[in-house]
DNA sequence: AGTTGGTATCTGGTATACCAGATACCAATA
DNA sequence: TATTGGTATCTGGTATACCAGATACCAACT
């Protein structure tokens, strides 16, 4: 019966987890502010230790800090940060291209086509956008086939999904984004390393740049 | 009072992450083979929650893979994993070479000459050697002055150990180790971002093969 | 003998109780 | 009035009890 497609019931530790950070990116909760392991409890309707494996998740990806008998702090949020984070995804998306290039084929350029179509049509909602923007970066980093790079990039993203939320619901370069992801496909049907490599640093430079001036002290 | 080194007393979590970890990359507990967090809690004299902590800790990191109601397995070790991590490997270390070259100076230079003579001097041990050679890396790695590219490398040299670990038992090749960070040294002396890239990739690739090599299915 | 089904006993997931450190507040003191 | 010190009450850290799913085993039945 594997034809079935199963549901698979998250545990509370993965609800805790993703409801936290959905909160944390859309700015629900704010950088610097505190929150309580007990009162997270309670209004998620969960006991500690579930959500303590959740909190220590999100504490090892980067998303707060845990203070022992102080309390639970939301990350703030600073220049270091984002050129951190930056850095890294320069360096990894990179990666996957150099890694996937060799294995493209004309059925997967077609998908990735079809993808970034999807992304056209729902340009009218900004997060839902953002969301479609990184499932195009993922599925670059999943034809990679380096699973760990894959992980990393999607932590990558979710951090710069974050950094750049305000900016963000602020109505931005939607157009811009659609421009500079066809002149990376265009790189990938050309099979052409440096300038598909080229395409990815110089979009990655662009939102660099926007979330860098959109920062607020 | 701030010059008295305070002993910060590891929580439990951490002793048994670490003690987990350290018994996994020494293969005292050999890949594949099954956990238990009752007995392991048992063995380690603590509790099932701050060991349920480090345990979900290290699944994240790669290094066991938790089955509901059936135990903890430790990861396997294959070629996908082996090349999955060098890749990852070559494209951040050169990225932490790119980042810390335009920071040199010559007192930093002299550290990092000092680090690699003390290597020289521990050749004799080989578990010590290993770990003397990751400190060389790291000490790079954090002169890139981004954390969490440190964080990643750490990680990832760490794995590199467990998978050499047999291999290095065997005895290998230390003076070869020597003459490739020596060349490292001699690129960073130069403020040559290619040629220290280029020692880098060697040294790594060199790596790399030896681990391959000695991978028996 | 082969099959079945109940049960004892494993497992990780979860809830909860208790601990010690940190903190805020307020009464007692100089 | 300013300061001190005890206490009530926060916090996360830890230990433990209980739950349901998974499994192995053995007796009962065909």
């Amino acid at each position: 019966m594997s034809f079935l497609k199963v549901e698979q019931p998250q545990s509370f530790k993965d609800h805790a987890y993703n409801e936290i950070k959905k909160g944390i990116i859309q700015h629900k909760v704010e950088p610097g502010s505190m929150l309580y392991e007990r009162s997270l409890s309670e209004s998620l309707g969960i006991s500690r230790t579930p959500l303590k494996l959740a909190l220590q998740q999100l504490e090892l990806e980067g998303w707060i800090q845990s203070i022992p008998r102080k309390g639970i702090v939301v990350q703030t949020i600073n220049r270091q940060d984002v050129d951190e984070i930056f850095q890294l995804r320069k360096a990894n998306e990179v990666l996957a291209i150099e890694l996937l290039i060799p294995l493209l084929n004309d059925e997967t350029i077609e998908k990735i086509e079809k993808m970034d179509n999807q992304l056209s049509d729902i340009k009218k909602d900004p997060i839902k956008f953002m969301y479609a923007d990184s499932a195009f970066h993922l599925f670059l980093a999943e034809l990679s086939q380096n699973h760990r790079l894959y992980q990393l990039i999607q932590n990558l993203t979710d951090h710069v999904n974050w950094y750049g939320f305000v900016a963000l619901k602020a109505g931005k370069n939607l157009d811009e984004v659609s421009y500079e992801h066809r002149l990376i496909i265009e790189g990938l049907k050309a099979r052409n390393l440096r300038q598909t490599t080229d395409a990815v640093l110089n979009h990655l430079d662009i939102s660099h740049r926007t979330i860098i001036t959109n920062l607020k002290e």
